[in-house]
RNA sequence: GCUGGGAUAGCGAAGUGGUCAAACGCAUCUGACUGUAAAUCAGACGGCUCACGCCUUCGUAGGUUCGAGUCCUACUCCCAGCA
Protein backbone atom coordinates (compact mmCIF):
# COMPACT_ATOMS: atom_id res chain seq x y z
CA UNK A 1 0.00 0.00 0.00
CA UNK A 2 1.71 3.14 -0.67
CA UNK A 3 -0.05 6.53 0.28
CA UNK A 4 1.51 8.70 -2.48
CA UNK A 5 -0.44 8.72 -5.92
CA UNK A 6 1.33 9.98 -9.22
CA UNK A 7 -2.03 11.28 -10.91
CA UNK A 8 -0.36 12.87 -14.21
CA UNK A 9 3.22 13.66 -15.52
CA UNK A 10 3.16 17.03 -17.25
CA UNK A 11 5.21 18.08 -20.18
CA UNK A 12 7.60 19.55 -18.33
CA UNK A 13 8.55 16.45 -16.51
CA UNK A 14 6.72 17.75 -13.54
CA UNK A 15 4.85 15.24 -11.91
CA UNK A 16 1.20 16.23 -10.50
CA UNK A 17 0.21 13.93 -7.31
CA UNK A 18 -1.05 13.90 -4.21
CA UNK A 19 0.01 12.10 -0.88
CA UNK A 20 -2.04 11.09 1.85
CA UNK A 21 -0.87 11.32 5.47
CA UNK A 22 -1.93 10.80 8.91
CA UNK A 23 -2.61 14.73 9.06
CA UNK A 24 -4.66 14.91 5.62
CA UNK A 25 -4.14 14.49 1.59
CA UNK A 26 -1.56 17.35 -0.10
CA UNK A 27 -1.04 18.43 -3.52
CA UNK A 28 2.59 17.43 -4.97
CA UNK A 29 5.14 18.77 -5.77
CA UNK A 30 4.51 20.79 -2.45
CA UNK A 31 7.13 23.14 -0.59
CA UNK A 32 7.40 22.91 3.14
CA UNK A 33 8.48 26.01 4.92
CA UNK A 34 10.78 25.09 7.37
CA UNK A 35 9.92 25.62 11.29
CA UNK A 36 13.40 23.94 13.18
CA UNK A 37 12.01 24.50 16.45
CA UNK A 38 8.43 23.85 15.74
CA UNK A 39 7.80 27.20 14.62
CA UNK A 40 7.98 28.53 10.89
CA UNK A 41 10.44 31.86 12.43
CA UNK A 42 7.81 34.47 12.67
CA UNK A 43 4.50 32.56 11.43
CA UNK A 44 1.71 31.57 13.22
CA UNK A 45 0.20 28.51 11.78
CA UNK A 46 -3.08 30.33 10.10
CA UNK A 47 -0.58 32.60 8.13
CA UNK A 48 1.31 29.77 7.15
CA UNK A 49 -2.09 28.17 5.99
CA UNK A 50 -2.71 31.64 4.76
CA UNK A 51 0.46 32.03 2.34
CA UNK A 52 -0.50 28.85 0.92
CA UNK A 53 1.00 26.27 3.12
CA UNK A 54 -0.11 22.91 3.83
CA UNK A 55 2.87 21.09 5.11
CA UNK A 56 5.59 22.05 7.06
CA UNK A 57 9.03 20.69 8.36
CA UNK A 58 10.46 20.45 11.76
CA UNK A 59 13.46 18.85 13.25
CA UNK A 60 14.48 16.14 16.02
CA UNK A 61 17.79 17.16 16.50
CA UNK A 62 16.47 20.80 17.85
CA UNK A 63 12.82 19.79 19.33
CA UNK A 64 14.89 16.65 21.31
CA UNK A 65 17.44 19.30 22.79
CA UNK A 66 14.20 21.72 23.98
CA UNK A 67 11.61 21.22 25.01
CA UNK A 68 12.20 17.35 25.01
CA UNK A 69 10.19 14.75 22.78
CA UNK A 70 8.47 13.74 26.30
CA UNK A 71 7.51 17.07 27.21
CA UNK A 72 5.88 17.18 23.59
CA UNK A 73 4.26 14.13 23.92
CA UNK A 74 2.64 14.88 26.72
CA UNK A 75 1.14 18.27 25.61
CA UNK A 76 -0.45 15.72 23.20
CA UNK A 77 2.49 15.69 20.10
CA UNK A 78 3.80 18.48 17.98
CA UNK A 79 0.86 19.73 15.80
CA UNK A 80 -1.40 20.45 19.21
CA UNK A 81 1.91 21.92 20.54
CA UNK A 82 2.29 24.18 18.20
CA UNK A 83 -1.35 23.75 16.95
CA UNK A 84 -0.87 23.29 13.47
CA UNK A 85 -3.23 21.01 12.13
CA UNK A 86 -1.81 19.97 8.44
CA UNK A 87 1.29 17.51 8.17
CA UNK A 88 4.59 17.62 9.78
CA UNK A 89 7.50 16.10 8.19
CA UNK A 90 10.72 15.92 10.68
CA UNK A 91 14.27 15.66 9.62
CA UNK A 92 16.74 13.57 11.42
CA UNK A 93 19.05 15.74 12.72
CA UNK A 94 21.89 14.13 9.81
CA UNK A 95 21.91 17.49 8.74
CA UNK A 96 23.20 18.79 12.20
CA UNK A 97 25.64 15.79 12.20
CA UNK A 98 27.25 17.70 9.20
CA UNK A 99 26.83 20.92 9.95
CA UNK A 100 27.95 20.64 13.47
CA UNK A 101 30.39 18.18 12.57
CA UNK A 102 34.25 19.47 12.24
CA UNK A 103 35.57 21.11 9.52
CA UNK A 104 32.01 22.00 8.24
CA UNK A 105 31.46 25.31 10.34
CA UNK A 106 32.69 27.82 7.85
CA UNK A 107 30.62 31.01 9.22
CA UNK A 108 31.44 32.13 12.96
CA UNK A 109 32.59 30.92 16.02
CA UNK A 110 31.60 28.23 18.09
CA UNK A 111 29.46 29.30 20.70
CA UNK A 112 29.77 26.69 23.43
CA UNK A 113 32.90 24.58 22.07
CA UNK A 114 35.22 26.92 20.47
CA UNK A 115 36.86 25.10 17.30
CA UNK A 116 36.04 21.58 18.50
CA UNK A 117 33.70 19.48 16.81
CA UNK A 118 30.67 19.09 17.97
CA UNK A 119 30.13 15.59 16.63
CA UNK A 120 31.80 12.10 16.67
CA UNK A 121 30.08 9.39 14.08
CA UNK A 122 30.50 5.68 15.32
CA UNK A 123 29.04 2.37 14.04
CA UNK A 124 26.05 2.46 16.18
CA UNK A 125 25.21 6.34 16.05
CA UNK A 126 26.59 9.40 16.76
CA UNK A 127 28.13 11.40 19.65
CA UNK A 128 27.27 15.02 19.77
CA UNK A 129 27.50 17.87 22.22
CA UNK A 130 24.47 20.58 22.41
CA UNK A 131 24.84 23.68 20.36
CA UNK A 132 23.08 25.13 23.59
CA UNK A 133 24.43 23.77 26.96
CA UNK A 134 27.70 21.63 25.44
CA UNK A 135 26.08 18.42 27.30
CA UNK A 136 26.69 15.23 25.38
CA UNK A 137 24.14 13.17 23.67
CA UNK A 138 23.99 10.41 21.16
CA UNK A 139 21.57 9.47 18.44
CA UNK A 140 21.11 6.04 16.90
CA UNK A 141 18.97 5.18 14.35
CA UNK A 142 16.33 3.86 16.46
CA UNK A 143 16.29 6.82 18.83
CA UNK A 144 15.69 8.77 15.86
CA UNK A 145 12.51 7.53 14.90
CA UNK A 146 11.43 6.87 18.25
CA UNK A 147 11.78 10.33 18.96
CA UNK A 148 9.81 11.31 15.71
CA UNK A 149 6.91 9.19 16.63
CA UNK A 150 6.98 10.43 20.15
CA UNK A 151 6.56 13.74 18.49
CA UNK A 152 3.77 11.91 16.24
CA UNK A 153 4.97 13.29 12.42
CA UNK A 154 3.69 12.73 9.51
CA UNK A 155 7.10 11.70 7.64
CA UNK A 156 10.08 11.21 9.11
CA UNK A 157 13.62 10.90 8.28
CA UNK A 158 16.23 8.37 9.05
CA UNK A 159 19.33 8.90 10.59
CA UNK A 160 21.94 9.55 7.57
CA UNK A 161 25.34 10.90 6.99
CA UNK A 162 25.39 13.90 5.03
CA UNK A 163 28.78 14.78 3.95
CA UNK A 164 30.30 18.02 3.31
CA UNK A 165 30.14 18.68 -0.80
CA UNK A 166 33.61 18.78 -0.55
CA UNK A 167 33.95 15.42 0.66
CA UNK A 168 36.65 12.98 -0.77
CA UNK A 169 35.64 9.86 -2.49
CA UNK A 170 36.77 7.78 0.22
CA UNK A 171 34.41 9.37 2.76
CA UNK A 172 31.49 9.96 0.56
CA UNK A 173 31.47 6.29 0.34
CA UNK A 174 31.76 5.34 4.12
CA UNK A 175 28.77 7.80 5.03
CA UNK A 176 26.62 6.64 2.11
CA UNK A 177 27.22 2.77 3.52
CA UNK A 178 26.60 3.99 6.90
CA UNK A 179 23.72 5.72 5.55
CA UNK A 180 22.42 2.46 4.26
CA UNK A 181 22.74 0.85 6.81
CA UNK A 182 21.60 2.95 9.44
CA UNK A 183 18.34 3.31 7.41
CA UNK A 184 18.03 -0.32 7.56
CA UNK A 185 18.25 -0.41 11.36
CA UNK A 186 15.59 2.68 11.41
CA UNK A 187 13.15 0.95 8.85
CA UNK A 188 13.12 -2.39 11.06
CA UNK A 189 12.32 -0.25 14.26
CA UNK A 190 10.09 1.83 12.58
CA UNK A 191 7.67 -1.32 11.41
CA UNK A 192 8.16 -2.97 14.47
CA UNK A 193 6.80 0.30 16.30
CA UNK A 194 4.05 1.07 13.72
CA UNK A 195 2.92 -2.62 14.01
CA UNK A 196 2.44 -2.37 18.08
CA UNK A 197 0.39 0.55 17.31
CA UNK A 198 -1.96 -0.11 14.83
CA UNK A 199 -2.82 -3.55 16.67
CA UNK A 200 -3.49 -1.75 20.02
CA UNK A 201 -5.54 0.00 17.77
CA UNK A 202 -7.40 -2.72 16.56
CA UNK A 203 -7.71 -4.69 20.16
CA UNK A 204 -8.96 -0.92 21.14
CA UNK A 205 -11.92 -0.60 18.31
CA UNK A 206 -12.85 -4.74 19.21
CA UNK A 207 -13.59 -3.90 22.64
CA UNK A 208 -17.09 -2.13 22.09
CA UNK A 209 -14.95 1.33 22.13
CA UNK A 210 -16.01 3.30 19.33
CA UNK A 211 -14.01 2.88 15.87
CA UNK A 212 -11.62 5.54 15.38
CA UNK A 213 -12.73 7.32 11.90
CA UNK A 214 -10.16 10.23 12.43
CA UNK A 215 -7.20 9.99 9.54
CA UNK A 216 -5.18 10.09 12.47
CA UNK A 217 -4.83 7.00 13.98
CA UNK A 218 -5.81 5.14 10.39
CA UNK A 219 -3.25 6.60 7.97
CA UNK A 220 0.04 5.29 8.96
CA UNK A 221 3.25 8.14 9.16
CA UNK A 222 5.62 7.29 6.64
CA UNK A 223 9.33 6.65 6.87
CA UNK A 224 11.52 7.98 4.25
CA UNK A 225 15.44 6.24 3.31
CA UNK A 226 17.71 8.90 2.07
CA UNK A 227 19.84 8.90 -0.90
CA UNK A 228 23.64 10.10 -0.32
CA UNK A 229 26.20 9.19 -2.23
CA UNK A 230 27.48 13.08 -2.99
CA UNK A 231 27.93 13.56 -6.81
CA UNK A 232 29.05 10.35 -7.64
CA UNK A 233 26.99 8.21 -9.70
CA UNK A 234 27.95 4.90 -8.74
CA UNK A 235 27.20 5.58 -5.39
CA UNK A 236 24.17 6.90 -6.21
CA UNK A 237 22.63 3.78 -8.04
CA UNK A 238 24.01 1.71 -5.32
CA UNK A 239 22.59 3.34 -2.11
CA UNK A 240 19.11 4.16 -4.45
CA UNK A 241 18.96 0.73 -5.22
CA UNK A 242 19.75 -1.08 -1.69
CA UNK A 243 17.08 1.54 0.02
CA UNK A 244 14.36 0.47 -2.89
CA UNK A 245 14.67 -2.51 -2.04
CA UNK A 246 14.04 -2.39 1.40
CA UNK A 247 11.02 -0.76 0.42
CA UNK A 248 10.67 3.02 2.03
CA UNK A 249 7.39 4.95 1.73
CA UNK A 250 9.13 7.63 -0.01
CA UNK A 251 12.62 8.54 -1.24
CA UNK A 252 14.74 11.86 0.10
CA UNK A 253 17.88 12.63 -2.10
CA UNK A 254 20.08 14.11 0.72
CA UNK A 255 23.72 16.16 0.33
CA UNK A 256 23.09 18.49 -2.08
CA UNK A 257 22.00 21.56 -0.50
CA UNK A 258 25.45 21.26 1.24
CA UNK A 259 28.51 23.21 0.07
CA UNK A 260 27.78 25.22 -2.80
CA UNK A 261 30.71 26.06 -4.42
CA UNK A 262 30.63 22.66 -5.56
CA UNK A 263 27.29 22.45 -6.85
CA UNK A 264 26.71 20.52 -9.62
CA UNK A 265 24.16 18.58 -8.34
CA UNK A 266 21.54 18.69 -11.37
CA UNK A 267 23.04 15.61 -12.81
CA UNK A 268 22.56 13.55 -9.79
CA UNK A 269 18.87 15.57 -9.14
CA UNK A 270 18.28 14.03 -12.95
CA UNK A 271 19.68 10.35 -12.09
CA UNK A 272 17.43 10.53 -8.62
CA UNK A 273 14.47 11.18 -11.47
CA UNK A 274 15.25 8.40 -13.39
CA UNK A 275 15.63 5.75 -10.89
CA UNK A 276 13.58 6.12 -7.71
CA UNK A 277 10.22 4.30 -7.70
CA UNK A 278 7.30 6.44 -9.63
CA UNK A 279 4.58 5.25 -7.24
CA UNK A 280 7.00 6.54 -4.63
CA UNK A 281 7.19 10.53 -3.62
CA UNK A 282 10.81 11.92 -4.03
CA UNK A 283 12.10 14.69 -1.53
CA UNK A 284 15.10 16.85 -2.47
CA UNK A 285 16.16 18.05 0.51
CA UNK A 286 17.31 21.51 1.54
CA UNK A 287 16.57 22.76 -2.01
CA UNK A 288 17.00 25.54 -2.96
CA UNK A 289 15.73 28.42 -4.93
CA UNK A 290 12.73 29.17 -7.13
CA UNK A 291 14.22 28.56 -9.90
CA UNK A 292 16.05 25.21 -8.19
CA UNK A 293 12.56 24.40 -7.25
CA UNK A 294 11.44 24.83 -10.99
CA UNK A 295 13.99 22.70 -12.32
CA UNK A 296 14.04 20.05 -9.69
CA UNK A 297 10.27 19.17 -10.24
CA UNK A 298 11.12 18.98 -13.96
CA UNK A 299 13.78 16.24 -13.16
CA UNK A 300 10.87 14.23 -11.48
CA UNK A 301 10.80 15.81 -7.58
CA UNK A 302 7.81 16.03 -5.78
CA UNK A 303 8.76 17.52 -2.05
CA UNK A 304 11.02 20.10 -1.64
CA UNK A 305 12.11 22.08 1.90
CA UNK A 306 14.63 25.10 2.44
CA UNK A 307 15.37 27.69 4.79
CA UNK A 308 15.95 30.69 2.06
CA UNK A 309 12.84 32.31 1.78
CA UNK A 310 12.38 32.85 5.27
CA UNK A 311 16.18 33.14 6.48
CA UNK A 312 16.17 36.06 3.34
CA UNK A 313 13.38 37.39 4.15
CA UNK A 314 14.76 38.00 8.05
CA UNK A 315 18.20 39.23 6.72
CA UNK A 316 16.07 41.78 4.32
CA UNK A 317 16.01 40.24 1.06
CA UNK A 318 12.43 39.06 -0.90
CA UNK A 319 11.97 37.40 -4.39
CA UNK A 320 10.82 39.91 -6.88
CA UNK A 321 9.36 37.50 -9.86
CA UNK A 322 10.96 39.03 -13.28
CA UNK A 323 7.96 38.69 -15.71
CA UNK A 324 6.86 41.28 -18.74
CA UNK A 325 3.32 40.53 -18.06
CA UNK A 326 2.88 36.91 -18.72
CA UNK A 327 5.68 36.45 -19.97
CA UNK A 328 9.04 35.34 -18.03
CA UNK A 329 11.75 37.68 -19.66
CA UNK A 330 14.29 34.22 -19.59
CA UNK A 331 12.53 30.66 -18.34
CA UNK A 332 15.42 29.63 -16.21
CA UNK A 333 15.80 32.75 -14.54
CA UNK A 334 12.46 33.79 -13.01
CA UNK A 335 13.10 34.94 -9.66
CA UNK A 336 15.63 37.75 -8.94
CA UNK A 337 16.41 38.82 -5.24
CA UNK A 338 16.16 42.19 -3.75
CA UNK A 339 17.70 43.20 -0.71
CA UNK A 340 15.14 45.89 0.65
CA UNK A 341 17.68 47.14 2.95
CA UNK A 342 19.93 49.03 0.23
CA UNK A 343 19.77 52.66 0.09
CA UNK A 344 18.14 52.52 -3.03
CA UNK A 345 14.76 51.72 -1.49
CA UNK A 346 14.70 53.84 1.34
CA UNK A 347 12.20 56.12 -0.27
CA UNK A 348 10.72 53.60 -3.17
CA UNK A 349 6.65 53.65 -3.05
CA UNK A 350 6.10 50.42 -4.85
CA UNK A 351 5.23 47.24 -3.16
CA UNK A 352 8.08 44.35 -3.15
CA UNK A 353 6.28 43.21 -6.88
CA UNK A 354 3.35 44.67 -7.80
CA UNK A 355 2.82 41.27 -10.00
CA UNK A 356 2.39 39.03 -6.57
CA UNK A 357 -1.19 38.88 -5.15
CA UNK A 358 0.37 37.95 -1.63
CA UNK A 359 -1.16 39.43 1.44
CA UNK A 360 2.07 42.25 1.51
CA UNK A 361 1.43 43.06 -2.01
CA UNK A 362 -1.62 43.26 -2.66
CA UNK A 363 -3.61 46.02 -2.62
CA UNK A 364 -7.04 46.94 -4.18
CA UNK A 365 -7.16 48.26 -7.35
CA UNK A 366 -8.75 51.18 -8.59
CA UNK A 367 -9.25 53.20 -11.64
CA UNK A 368 -8.28 57.15 -11.22
CA UNK A 369 -10.08 60.10 -13.08
CA UNK A 370 -7.96 58.97 -16.21
CA UNK A 371 -9.27 55.38 -16.38
CA UNK A 372 -5.97 54.00 -15.55
CA UNK A 373 -5.77 50.87 -13.17
CA UNK A 374 -3.79 50.90 -10.30
CA UNK A 375 -3.19 50.44 -6.92
CA UNK A 376 -5.79 52.03 -4.23
CA UNK A 377 -4.48 55.34 -2.72
CA UNK A 378 -6.26 54.15 0.30
CA UNK A 379 -3.91 52.89 2.51
CA UNK A 380 -5.95 53.15 5.45
CA UNK A 381 -8.13 50.67 4.41
CA UNK A 382 -7.76 47.64 6.87
CA UNK A 383 -6.63 44.65 5.35
CA UNK A 384 -5.46 46.03 2.25
CA UNK A 385 -1.71 45.36 1.61
CA UNK A 386 0.02 47.38 -0.88
CA UNK A 387 3.05 47.71 1.49
CA UNK A 388 5.14 50.09 0.25
CA UNK A 389 9.20 48.98 -0.15
CA UNK A 390 9.96 52.06 1.79
CA UNK A 391 8.03 51.02 4.62
CA UNK A 392 9.36 47.91 4.83
CA UNK A 393 12.78 48.93 4.74
CA UNK A 394 11.89 51.34 7.71
CA UNK A 395 10.38 48.29 9.61
CA UNK A 396 12.82 46.03 8.84
CA UNK A 397 16.07 48.99 10.24
CA UNK A 398 13.84 49.54 13.12
CA UNK A 399 14.30 46.05 14.14
CA UNK A 400 10.47 45.81 14.12
CA UNK A 401 8.91 42.55 14.11
CA UNK A 402 6.53 43.54 11.47
CA UNK A 403 9.20 44.36 9.10
CA UNK A 404 10.30 40.65 9.02
CA UNK A 405 6.64 39.21 9.34
CA UNK A 406 6.12 40.89 5.90
CA UNK A 407 9.31 39.60 3.89
CA UNK A 408 8.95 36.31 5.45
CA UNK A 409 5.00 36.06 4.19
CA UNK A 410 6.13 37.22 0.81
CA UNK A 411 8.75 35.22 0.26
CA UNK A 412 6.63 31.80 1.04
CA UNK A 413 3.55 32.95 -1.03
CA UNK A 414 6.18 33.08 -3.39
CA UNK A 415 7.37 29.71 -2.96
CA UNK A 416 3.78 28.59 -2.28
CA UNK A 417 2.09 30.21 -5.35
CA UNK A 418 5.43 28.99 -7.35
CA UNK A 419 4.36 25.23 -6.83
CA UNK A 420 0.66 25.48 -7.06
CA UNK A 421 1.52 27.22 -10.44
CA UNK A 422 3.58 24.02 -11.12
CA UNK A 423 0.84 21.57 -10.58
CA UNK A 424 -1.22 23.32 -12.77
CA UNK A 425 0.66 24.15 -15.79
C1' G B 1 31.25 85.98 38.79
C1' C B 2 33.98 81.93 41.45
C1' U B 3 35.47 76.68 41.79
C1' G B 4 35.78 72.13 39.55
C1' G B 5 34.96 68.89 35.13
C1' G B 6 34.83 68.50 29.91
C1' A B 7 35.42 69.40 24.33
C1' U B 8 38.13 62.85 20.11
C1' A B 9 35.95 60.68 13.32
C1' G B 10 27.89 60.99 11.55
C1' C B 11 26.42 59.99 17.02
C1' G B 12 28.01 57.92 21.79
C1' A B 13 32.59 56.76 23.90
C1' A B 14 38.00 54.74 24.94
C1' G B 15 42.72 56.73 24.76
C1' U B 16 46.71 61.01 29.48
C1' G B 17 54.25 61.55 25.58
C1' G B 18 56.10 57.52 20.62
C1' U B 19 53.46 50.97 18.71
C1' C B 20 47.13 56.55 17.03
C1' A B 21 43.98 57.57 11.24
C1' A B 22 42.84 56.69 16.71
C1' A B 23 39.68 50.69 20.71
C1' C B 24 34.49 49.68 21.30
C1' G B 25 29.13 50.46 20.46
C1' C B 26 25.39 52.65 17.38
C1' A B 27 24.23 54.57 12.67
C1' U B 28 25.62 54.12 7.54
C1' C B 29 27.26 51.26 2.98
C1' U B 30 28.18 46.53 0.61
C1' G B 31 28.28 41.34 0.44
C1' A B 32 26.93 36.31 1.99
C1' C B 33 22.94 33.01 3.13
C1' U B 34 20.02 26.20 -0.17
C1' G B 35 17.50 18.92 5.03
C1' U B 36 18.20 26.92 10.27
C1' A B 37 24.09 26.77 16.20
C1' A B 38 21.21 32.19 11.35
C1' A B 39 15.84 38.88 13.14
C1' U B 40 22.64 36.04 11.60
C1' C B 41 27.53 36.55 9.79
C1' A B 42 31.55 39.04 7.04
C1' G B 43 33.81 43.38 5.05
C1' A B 44 34.03 48.80 4.52
C1' C B 45 33.40 53.17 7.25
C1' G B 46 38.97 61.03 7.34
C1' G B 47 41.08 61.92 2.06
C1' C B 48 43.88 60.01 -2.30
C1' U B 49 45.49 55.05 -4.30
C1' C B 50 44.16 48.52 -7.24
C1' A B 51 48.01 48.21 -3.73
C1' C B 52 52.76 49.31 -1.06
C1' G B 53 52.04 53.95 0.61
C1' C B 54 51.19 59.16 1.04
C1' C B 55 48.41 63.36 3.00
C1' U B 56 45.07 66.00 6.62
C1' U B 57 42.73 65.11 11.64
C1' C B 58 41.38 64.59 18.23
C1' G B 59 37.32 72.70 20.15
C1' U B 60 40.66 77.32 18.31
C1' A B 61 45.53 79.62 18.42
C1' G B 62 50.28 79.39 20.19
C1' G B 63 54.21 76.80 22.97
C1' U B 64 57.43 72.67 25.29
C1' U B 65 59.64 68.16 23.10
C1' C B 66 63.61 64.33 18.66
C1' G B 67 58.20 63.22 18.97
C1' A B 68 51.66 65.80 21.35
C1' G B 69 44.93 63.32 20.96
C1' U B 70 48.02 62.97 25.39
C1' C B 71 52.19 68.26 28.79
C1' C B 72 51.97 74.06 29.19
C1' U B 73 49.49 79.02 28.01
C1' A B 74 45.53 81.90 26.14
C1' C B 75 40.83 81.97 23.98
C1' U B 76 35.76 79.88 22.66
C1' C B 77 31.89 76.78 24.03
C1' C B 78 29.42 73.04 27.30
C1' C B 79 28.29 70.74 32.21
C1' A B 80 28.10 70.54 37.67
C1' G B 81 28.45 73.00 42.39
C1' C B 82 28.78 77.69 44.84
C1' A B 83 27.48 82.82 44.75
Amino acid sequence: MTQFRLIKKLESGVRVGELETPHGIIPTPFFMPVGTVGSVKGMLPNELKSVGANIILSNTYHLYLRPGEQMIKSLGGLHDFMRWNGPILTDSGGYQVFSLGSGHNSRGKNKINGDKSLVKITEDGVEFKSHLDGSKHFFTPEKVIQIQLDLGVDILMPLDVCPSGKASYNEIKHATELTIRWAERAKRYFESRIKNQESRIMHESQNGKPMINDSKFTIRPMLHGIVQGGMDEGLRRDCAKKLIEMDFDGYSVGGLAVDLETRNMWQTVKLMGEILPENKQRYLMGVGTPDDIIQAARLGMDMFDCVLPTRLARHGSVYVQKRTKNNWTKDEERYALVNLLNSGFREDPDVIDSDCSCPVCRAPMESNSRGEIGRSSDRAEADNGGFSRAYIAHLLRSNEISGIRLTTIHNLYVYLSLVKELRQT
